[in-house]
RNA sequence: GCCAGCGUGGCUCAGUGGUAGAGCUCCCGCCUUGUAAGCGGGUGGUCGUCGGUUCGAAUCCGACCGCUGGCUCCA
């Protein structure tokens, strides 16, 4: 006999060993129905897998838990976009079909190329394979055996699979029943029930990806799907896409005349006016916050002699990254990074260890040379300027001034309203110098001033750079990608290489810890990134144009002119729109600027010294006197508030 | 760098072998305007570049450049 427990510690006992499946329908038939697998022991299984032991099981439906049916959904759907693509394409070799955040992927063995006009063409067989609702059968095999009936199919990649695979037993999944060339992968499982149980899918993207992910093998063709648990929900993320795409600080930079990129210098932005008044705002807010923190701050040259890159260990690992020129028969590298840069401030004099922490920051302009498929708007370029800083201290000091710059990056985060932020530590790797007792109280250090401020964080083992463990704080934007913003790097490398020293107090040499730290990481980039977060609409104290003066009429023009001198010379950046439009044109224009505030003056503004205020994004309008109108941009400005005051 | 797709006025896009198009922007008029596009007219493109096929190429083929989505990479 067996014993099931339930959810609702009701239990029901049945004559021999059963399926999930026997058990929801001995509840119900309505659940039976809808179960889509089942939990015993924290871990999902089919329901059609049979259980032999008394034990507690949990139904998995769509309702219960959304975020499992949703995997199993995406999992099974990419074996039927697998096997449709079989259809189409016999001579295709599987190797792997993972889920992923937003959907699953396929990566397929072809012998042609995929292209986008085959999509529909998958679709159509996926929908086929759906509405004849197949079961998915699992049946398992000895290792041995399976590994001789893989052997003997010749799919290297499955073989691979199978090898990385744990356990005795192999699993294989068919489409419909055992046997008779049904659609048949080496998989762990779990599915679905059946087919019919996918709501909704959609082929999304092909694309090439190396075998296990190394660029010495084989590209295979990655096929994207998604898939949910009906039609309306894949609307609703076909939506988002859309939503998203009008967030994309690309098509954003272009429409508020930010930013923009040229042929003549691929991966090079080009800042237009309206973006370095973001720029500067930017960087006025950082300098301030750096001065009250206590750092200094350099500029070191962007061309320094191909020596200095030797010395500092660049050019043996990153030359393929250089730019490189020649001038007066001697080699020059154009910078990559800032230390090299700003070891030599360092040593232009003796140092105490009195001076230490020294807080040293730098707003660096660096030159990168990027593969060209991996550029991406701002988020990845040649050309960049760090907001770097190097801290010379003491081993004793590096987790206090960890601590400091902790602090000091999450308040910048805040002002910007970024607050959707992970930390990743990553620790030593294979490669790498400096002793294993340095890696361990570096490590240390940095780990007890995460604890000190009570982070959550990720670690990657063995993802430090060569020169020493680091801790990185990363964001996502509009499109869920992620992308890295600071870091806080300790280097053992750098202060040796250069022979960085200061005098202690028993007046003996010592060696100084250099922490490179960055907290915006590329302004480019984070330019990039506030662009999408804010959807183009900055706050007032970032836009470009934070008021636009609009007069009804001609009759007005001279009014609005002078308001818009009054506005200018109080500081605001305004223009007055005196264009031979109605007002509702000059409406929607300033709203396509996404302009905080539009000031329409009419007549009756003249007459009370005032202007009809409407805020960006809003239908509302209301009438204060221009003083008041200045008085409370200027404190919004001066808070460097996030929403709109007069909102 | 690799795989696939794309490249037509400043912007968004139509145009599958036979005389380069639309809307917006911009310029000029008219309207004298009250809160998300008033009306009319006009300027503007050697169709990414170079080569090939063809009587004829934006369209077909090749190379290169750039962009997009991924993969690898990111000190």
């Amino acid at each position: 006999m067996v014993r099931i427990a339930l959810p609702d510690n009701t239990q029901l006992d049945f004559e021999g060993p059963v399926t999930a499946l026997q058990v929801a329908e001995k509840i119900g038939p309505g659940l039976a129905k809808a179960a889509l697998a089942a939990k015993v022991n924290g871990q999902i299984i089919d329901l059609t897998a049979t259980i032999d032991h008394d034990t507690a099981i949990e139904l998995i439906t769509a309702k219960s838990d959304p975020e499992a049916a949703l995997d199993l959904i995406r999992h099974s759907c990419a074996h039927i976009m697998a096997q449709a693509i079989c259809r189409l394409f016999p001579e295709t070799k599987l190797v792997y079909g993972p889920t992923v955040e937003n959907g699953f992927y396929y990566d397929l063995d072809l012998t042609r190329p995929l292209s986008p006009e085959d999509f529909p063409a998958i679709e159509e067989e996926m929908a086929a394979i759906v509405k004849a609702d197949l079961p998915f059968n699992r049946y398992e095999m000895p290792r041995d055996k399976a590994m001789a009936k893989l052997q003997a199919e010749g799919n290297r990649y499955k073989i691979d699979n199978a090898q990385r695979a744990q356990g005795d037993t192999l699993s294989f999944y068919t489409t419909g029943p055992v046997g008779n060339g049904n659609f048949e992968d080496l998989c762990l499982g779990p599915h679905l029930p059946r087919t019919g149980c996918v709501g909704a899918f959609k082929v999304m993207s092909v694309a090439g990806a190396y075998f296990h992910g190394d660029a010495n093998e084989k590209m295979l063709q990655r096929v994207y799907g998604t898939a949910f648990a009906d039609k309306k929900e894949l609307k609703q993320y076909l939506n988002l896409l859309e939503e998203a795409k009008k967030r994309d600080h690309r098509t954003l930079g272009r429409q508020l005349d930010l930013f923009s990129f040229h042929e003549e210098g691929p991966g090079f932005a080009f800042y237009h006016p309206n973006g370095m008044i973001v720029w500067n705002q930017m960087l006025d807010y950082w300098r301030e916050e750096h001065r009250k923190t206590g750092y200094c701050e350099i500029s070191t040259p962007i061309i320094l002699n191909e020596k200095l890159w030797h010395q500092s260990g660049h050019w043996d690992n990153y030359k393929e990254n250089m730019y490189f020129v020649n001038i007066d028969e001697t080699d020059y590298a154009v910078k990559p990074m800032n230390c090299p840069g700003g070891c030599l401030v360092y040593k232009s004099h003796p140092h105490s260890y009195r001076e230490l922490p020294m807080r040293v920051a730098e707003l660096g302009l660096v030159h990168r040379h990027e593969a060209s498929g991996v550029l991406h708007g701002l988020f990845r370029v040649r050309r960049f300027t760090q907001d770097d800083a190097h801290i010379y201290c003491t081993p004793d000091q590096i987790k206090d001034e960890i601590i400091g710059v902790i602090d000091l990056t999450l308040k910048i985060y805040e002002t910007f309203g970024l607050t959707d932020c992970h930390l990743e530590l990553s620790t030593m790797p294979e490669k790498h110098i400096g002793s294993d007792e340095i890696w361990q109280k570096a490590t240390d250090a940095l780990k007890d001033a995460l604890a000190a401020k009570n982070i959550d964080y990720a670690v990657n083992p063995g993802d430090g750079a060569f020169y020493g463990p680091k801790i990185d704080f990363h964001i996502r934007d509009c499109l869920q990608r992620s992308w890295q913003l600071g870091t806080i790097q300790l280097d053992f490398s750098m202060p040796e290489r250069f022979d960085l020293t200061y005098v202690d107090r028993d007046n003996t040499e010592k060696r100084p810890v250099m922490i490179h730290r960055a907290i915006l990481g590329s302004l480019d980039r984070f330019l990039g990134i506030i662009i999408e977060h804010y959807g183009g609409a900055f706050p007032l104290w970032l836009a470009p144009e934070q008021a636009r003066i609009m007069p009804i009429s001609e009759k007005t023009n001279e009014f609005a002119e002078s308001v818009f001198q009054r506005l200018k010379k109080a500081g605001l950046r305004c223009t007055c729109d005196k264009a031979d439009d109605k007002i509702n044109s000059k409406i929607k224009r300033a709203h396509g600027l996404k302009i905080p505030y539009m000031l329409v003056t009419g007549p009756a503004e003249q007459e009370a010294d005032s202007v009809a205020v409407r805020v960006r994004g809003g239908n509302q309008q209301k009438t204060v006197t221009i003083d008041e109108f200045i008085k409370v941009a200027q404190k919004e400005i001066e808070q460097r508030s996030i929403s709109l005051l007069l909102a």
